[in-house]
DNA sequence: CAGTTACGCTACGACCCGTAGCGAAATCTG
DNA sequence: CAGATTTCGCTACGGGTCGTAGCGTAACTG
């Protein structure tokens, strides 16, 4: 990962990757107690057994950090083939759903949001650890959709990239808005109204 | 509004307006220069020419002060009839993102929400202050499209409301998604191609 | 007029920030 | 093994913000 500090040369101590992930480990616990506004980084490295400065030594602040601790949750998302796209599409919402659920999850996925419109590195660090990397669903969805017949092969490789940003806007942030904004629940209803909203359109049937 | 604390009876020196415009005033501002986290109540009361004390008789806290200074901007948007269901959405989805565009919005927005995930009545105050009051676009473009024969008339009034938020939260999700978390710009394009999608489907021609 | 409430101002303890400086521990090199 | 190098835990610090209390004054009511 490109995440951390400018870390280490091959001479000397080397970090601890032990505390390396006894701060990850905390920092999540410690969104899940206070949330954001309220974790601290000196909270962080007691909870971690790790000094203070050690934190600093790794990361720029608390912005770095969160997206470092937060960012693993995502990984977690998988595309399981249940057999038609709306059925896969629903597959994935409800994960996504759950995540969001979680309290670290939702509380820090939208505050370094915020706070990544003032900060460009942030806002990049945001792409590629966690936007960019899910993309992949949509990908595989995609392509498996074409593979039945359910969706047209689209040949330009620049018109087919577009369209799966679209499709990934649309979803995640339809899920985002409707957990976060909304503060409703993301259940079977609601996925199975979505998809078929989705995939056949307003007008659709 | 319900957004202020306790306020008043009826005797003794009223409160003043001129200083509540004042404070929203100079919230806006220091958000456009300063961002949500390194935005101090103190600055803004000596912005605003306001003491410190006076500020926090009137709101609890950072918070409910930035959602009050905020939620006025969305009072924007506007759905001039355009002759078409698809032109309705575009024109929507341009003011919103023209919205979003600015500093103080965007950096608020997502800051308020992300706080809101671990304080019910702030999420509450975001609801009824921002995300219902601009569910009317949804209500009159769709008795519009109606009217027009695009859309079909849904009988069943819960469900009709379902729907409603459903397309809520897909139109501005992803307006929101694209515009802050994959930070791409929503330029015409975009809207087109967005519409196109909503209103065909993945499926659609 | 007296009663009541808002205002500006000052001051305060509490907390968190981010950094500096220290001696000790861990690892690589010759 | 000795020396160089880097990390580690710890303590301490100045600087800043928080949210509140207290006071005298201003504005409005009856």
């Amino acid at each position: 990962m490109p995440s951390r500090l400018p870390s280490a040369p091959r001479t000397g101590r080397p970090r601890s990757a032990a505390a390396d992930a006894a701060i990850l480990e905390a920092t999540r616990a410690a969104l899940v107690e206070l949330g954001w506004s309220k974790l601290t980084l000196g909270d962080v490295a007691s909870r971690a057994g790790v000094a203070k400065t050690t934190l600093y030594r790794r990361w720029a602040g608390k912005n770095e950090l969160v997206v470092d601790a937060v960012a693993v949750l995502f990984d977690e998302l998988e595309l399981p083939d249940r057999g038609s796209l709306a059925a896969d599409i629903e597959g994935v919402v409800l994960q996504f759903a759950a995540i969001l659920d979680r309290p670290e999850a939702k509380t820090a996925l939208m505050a370094v949001v915020a706070e990544s419109t003032r900060d460009e590195p942030l806002r990049e660090r945001i792409r590629t650890s966690i936007v960019e990397r899910q993309k992949r669903l949509v990908l595989e969805g995609r392509s498996r959709a074409q593979a039945r017949g359910e969706l047209p092969l689209e040949k330009d490789p620049t018109a087919a990239a577009r369209t799966a940003d679209l499709i990934f806007d649309v979803v995640a942030g339809a899920v985002v808005h409707r957990a976060l904004v909304s503060a409703q629940p993301v259940d079977e209803e609601w996925a199975a109204r979505f998809t078929r909203l989705l995939v056949g359109g307003l007008a659709g049937d």
